[in-house]
DNA sequence: CTATAATTATTGTTATAACAACTAATTTGG
DNA sequence: CCAAATTAGTTGTTATAACAATAATTATAG
């Protein structure tokens, strides 16, 4: 059998920024039968892609935040003081994710955690001032995405889209209507 | 601030099965600013979850193959002899991870890899018997849950939904209509 | 009030993903 | 034909995700 591993010279491994789509390119070629029409691959490839898109953007631009990174800070942005239990299910992540995620931020000086002032067991979690600083260029550089991405649907196109998206996680039973008391 | 680990009798830090919405219902009480108009984030969550119902539907009837092995596993049983190279193409993965997740099909005896006759770089790739025994059992419980994701989906939902998903992929510059030559 | 149960957070394990780097083998260019 | 470039596959590293299990703390039952 082939042996495992030594190299050449260029390898492509992993598509960087630009030429990721190469790979894509290539060896797309036979056909499918369960794949052709299966919106859960097509779904599930166009959230990686989605994905992929914001990570090489924020690398691009210099910066070292992932994804899930912007949702957990930003869901911090946002309620400043909550714990990490909330904002696992704010997240819509599990709470060993979110330890170590939001590890990562507070390792960055993105975000602190502080304890909680009656309940022992639990942190508060605040931005940092780089945290603040930081994160309005995060925000715009996913809109640019955002408009990359959604930026030639009508308005009826992504109402219709939200909406269908809402339908299978309802179908999913997973909560994803981020409000409530 | 808190510690470091420690421990009580209930910790359910992740969801098992059926229990595992609980999580994401507890929390979500707030409102969000970005993330609720995000299509981003209900695209994201949406495909997650319906990988975590494939994986848990796999366990469940036990079944230790992941929703990526079965992918793989799929692409394999249509394109028997394909290579590795092409088999990323197909699933969209890169070649490591198709590497990887051959290796684990490989040991749980679904798949082989064979010497390529002509080029010695490239392994060929095919089902065992016991993957070809089993690709009909995971592809009828990936059905059931297709069914439960999207059965109460029209035609017309179905189709603009598919009809979006790939005009976002378009506008990420990936390939995703899985034929060509 | 104290033993038990419940809760918050953490750590460990395995799998996937992206990317860099590398080996063996093949192809190209001169 | 041989050196250089290319190609197929692998391995290493870091991050995310799911889940099990556990520590520290708090709440509850009796």
């Amino acid at each position: 059998m082939p042996r495992k591993t030594e190299q050449s010279s260029t390898d492509f491994t992993h598509p960087t920024l630009d030429e990721g789509i190469e790979m894509l390119e290539k060896a797309s070629r036979l056909t499918f039968r369960i794949f052709e029409n299966s919106a859960g691959f097509l779904l599930n490839n166009t959230a990686g892609r989605l994905r992929l898109e914001m990570l090489r953007s924020f690398k691009f631009r210099g910066y070292t935040i992932t994804p899930d990174q912007w949702v957990v800070l930003n869901a911090v942005a946002e309620h400043e003081g909550i714990c990490q239990r909330d904002l696992a299910g704010k997240t819509l992540k599990d709470r060993p994710t979110v330890t170590r995620i939001l590890d990562i931020l507070e390792a960055n000086r993105l975000i602190a955690r502080r304890p909680g002032t009656d309940d022992r067991r639990m942190f508060k979690l605040y931005l940092t001032d780089e945290g603040k600083k930081n994160i309005e260029t995060f925000n715009s550089i996913v809109s640019e995405i955002d408009r990359k991405a959604f930026g030639n649907l009508s308005e009826q196109e992504m109402s219709r889209f939200k909406k269908t998206l809402s339908k299978i996680m309802d179908n999913l039973e997973a909560r994803h209507t981020l409000d409530e008391s």
